[in-house]
DNA sequence: CAAAACTGAACCAATATTGGGCCAATATAG
DNA sequence: CTATATTGGCCCAATATTGGTTCAGTTTTG
């Protein structure tokens, strides 16, 4: 694990109150305690919130405490970037498998060629999780536009916007393993096979079946 | 495998630069440690971090680290508003089923109470459209709620702020005739119902219909 | 084969962290 | 009100960590 170091301790804090940890007025634990809590010397702690101190999120007085000084603005703030996976995947599930149906109607050949590719494309990085990643957020992003409708495109693009940090890009390397990759990629043929074959419905139910794949092995990985 | 350079490793840091891995004032891991996660060696690792400098993503600060300097934009905001009635419905058909199990899986009593109140107030209003929409949105919205999906109540949320845009809200005066609401209100009942006797597939098809009769109120409209 | 790239190790200078002690301001208990 | 505990503020010397640099040996590439 990484050393924790004074601006480390200052963007966890600051994180911690955007979303909302400690709200305004709040008095933070004692440095010495958050020290502790940190593993972190209080000399070190102290640095991190003199950061604070001068971005304006931190009041502090002495013999009293340090008090949280803002207000996290829901409008920047967007709930989207604190989803969990396990959220993001119900999500999905209300959403991919009606775009298949939308896309077997409204969709273009440009948008099945793409797809083809796509596939190709994610079938060659087996071995590479990072690559897989990237093809496959783009093939349900290109399965979006299939739809042609720019609500539900726009709305899968923050989707894929959410980089809820650690937790899931854990999860994501944690997950993505050779076969799983393998899997996913028959289950991606599936979908694109059934909508060129114009079947709204199968490809609906092949949807359903890849995320509660996803689902599954998401759910495994926290048990670890 | 292949063997991963120097090139390699600025694309892959680049990357998770921009999809916001590494936010702007974070401090990446020492050199040390990013050469042995990357399975690399230091000097070539520093390789990769002098290419990044060169393209302004990283200052480094010899003998403190070296931190982010790059804020991906993400100002994608706009399309939302363009978006037109029976986009809107196609959304709405492919969330709001979905929604309609998850509530029956996670809602709790208190939204349940709260529907009910709102399906009261929705019958009381079928001479006044304008309330009557009002209510209509809250329902949806704290159909939404029960998933206790914060993504999902997002989604919707931003769904509405389009409902309540100027086409959306001819359409609506066009829509809202007193019969139509009625059986509006049926159809609430209807949903509320299966929800309570924790039915979701029942839930998610009497959304279905009551969606299908929304379009097809639009389309009629939209033929005058 | 030869050039280029990567490796692994050592060493340096700059900076950060540590752990400790002590102080003054404030809060709390009696 | 007073005694005591807790809080942040400050300082210091020892130590750890970080990026910067060099170089001989190995691997990969063309």
């Amino acid at each position: 694990m990484n050393k924790l170091g004074a601006v480390d301790i200052a963007t966890v804090l600051r994180r911690e109150i955007a979303k909302g940890g400690y709200q305004k007025h709040d008095r933070l634990p004692s440095s010495r305690r958050l020290a502790e809590t940190y593993g972190v010397a209080r000399n070190t702690l102290r640095e991190a919130l003199r950061h604070l101190e001068r971005e304006g999120l931190l009041e502090t007085r002495p013999g009293s405490g340090t008090y949280v000084r803002y207000q996290p603005d829901n409008s920047t703030v967007p709930v989207i970037e604190s989803a969990n996976p396990l959220e993001l995947i119900d999500a999905r599930f209300a959403l991919e498998p009606h775009i298949c149906r939308l896309g077997v109607l409204h969709g273009r050949r440009e948008h099945f060629q793409t797809l083809e590719a796509l596939c190709e494309s994610m079938e060659q990085s087996v071995d590479d999780p990072l690559a897989f990643a990237e093809s496959d957020t783009e093939f349900h992003r290109v399965l979006a536009s299939a739809t042609r409708n720019n609500l539900l495109i726009w709305i899968i693009g923050q989707i894929n916007a959410v980089r809820s940090m650690d937790e899931w890009m854990r999860m994501r390397h944690l997950t993505l393993g050779p076969q799983i990759i393998a899997q996913y990629n028959v289950q991606h043929r599936l979908i694109l096979e059934a909508i060129r074959a114009r079947e709204p419905e199968r490809a609906a139910n092949r949807m359903k079946e890849h995320l509660e794949t996803a689902r599954l092995s998401l759910t495994r990985a926290a048990d670890t």
